[in-house]
DNA sequence: CGCCTGAGTTAACGCTCGCTAACTGAACTG
DNA sequence: CAGTTCAGTTAGCGAGCGTTAACTCAGGCG
């Protein structure tokens, strides 16, 4: 999924078409966090990556595809990330844990991709919203069938707004101040989401 | 705050203007919360409640004011709610489980307000952004009152950070299916927040 | 070295949108 | 009943924006 065998030719012109096309994803994340896709001009982002309005139609067909790059990017990784989590749990308790970790810690790392996330994805055209929800879908499940076998007993349904629900306290990210150091509130987040769902920390 | 003494001349006129005011801001929540600020035009708001286009300036001044007065709305009656149901609470871990209840009816009653509210709040211009701003804030604070009163020893910049996650986990409601019962989501979410500020149900 | 590719430029088109102008007619006022 | 007010209408302006066209020129290649 993604850039599959065209790694290939690596001469000094597709590095830095490379190297463009990864500063204005960047700078798009930004822009659009803070202004919403909608607040942001062509030229807006061209200029944040030192580049000139239409020169983005080089690197991508529309503003639009920015806009699904940037979300299914994130989704694929989020995806990867808490799969590789999971199978690397030695039980269900601990692959919950890892999972937590994991989002927080993603949360921290890239708050402007989450707000672009939950803010413009209806932004998207049909066909790529289907596939950013289809992947978000798939992280979602990822969670319920760890929940699901920690506590088999309860309806799916609520398990799994139970995670939206969890979701929606690890991302308070980009709202809050600030004034804690990022480790302080990583902890933080990780105990409250624990005992969110009911597994408070030992 | 908000209109004072004008409530005198009852007119079938009044009442009309009144009305298609009110028509207006519910429509305008609606299409705010499904399509963003930007994404929705004036006809589109004026047809909406019945009306087309320029009559929407019968009402507000600009396409900013109707987001303006929505959002002042939304944040007076949850810091005066919020205020109501503290005064009224024995002691402060009955205030504390109210507040929850309170911001849970709040929130599932009008989910479209609360996208809108943490969506679409930097399209408005600075004097109105700051008077949003200041009404939440008064909001968290009044949680953090509580909150600080039941664990004085914590530093008050983390139950900030604490309260805004709850509010990220209880505002969850717009983005989670409606598979379960609009009870049974409410109950769900009071049992969460309550765990993850660490004072889990009896 | 000479041709070709393609990332960049500026200019311009076409469309949408917020808002204003000018006008209409029904409901209130004295 | 005559005069005023004002919520509504349609027409149109001016600005901004996504996108395309036409062109430039440096790097890669045979």
């Amino acid at each position: 999924m993604g850039e599959v065998a065209s790694v290939r030719p690596t001469s000094a012109r597709h590095r830095a078409k490379a190297d463009r096309r990864a500063t204005l994803l960047t700078e798009a994340s930004r822009l659009f966090a803070r202004r919403g896709f909608d607040g942001v001009s062509i030229e807006d982002l061209g200029s944040a990556a030192g580049v000139s309005g239409p020169a983005v139609y080089r690197h991508f067909p529309s503003k639009q595809a920015v806009l699904a790059a940037l979300l299914v990017g994130a989704s694929e990784r989020l995806v990867t990330g808490g799969h590789e989590v999971v199978a690397e749990a030695t039980d269900d308790t601990a692959a919950l844990r890892s999972l937590i970790r994991f989002h927080v810690e993603f949360a921290l790392a890239d708050p402007d991709v989450i707000r672009v996330q939950d803010r413009d994805l209806d932004s998207l055209a049909e066909p790529e919203r289907r596939a950013v929800r289809g992947l978000q879908r798939r992280y979602v499940e990822l969670w319920v069938a760890v929940l699901t076998r920690l506590e088999p007993e309860v309806d799916p349904a609520e398990l799994r707004i139970r995670t939206h629900a969890t979701f929606g306290l690890l991302n308070s990210t980009p709202h809050s101040a600030r004034s804690l150091p990022r480790s302080r509130v990583g902890s933080l987040l990780e105990e409250m989401a624990l005992a969110a769902l009911g597994r408070p920390a030992p």
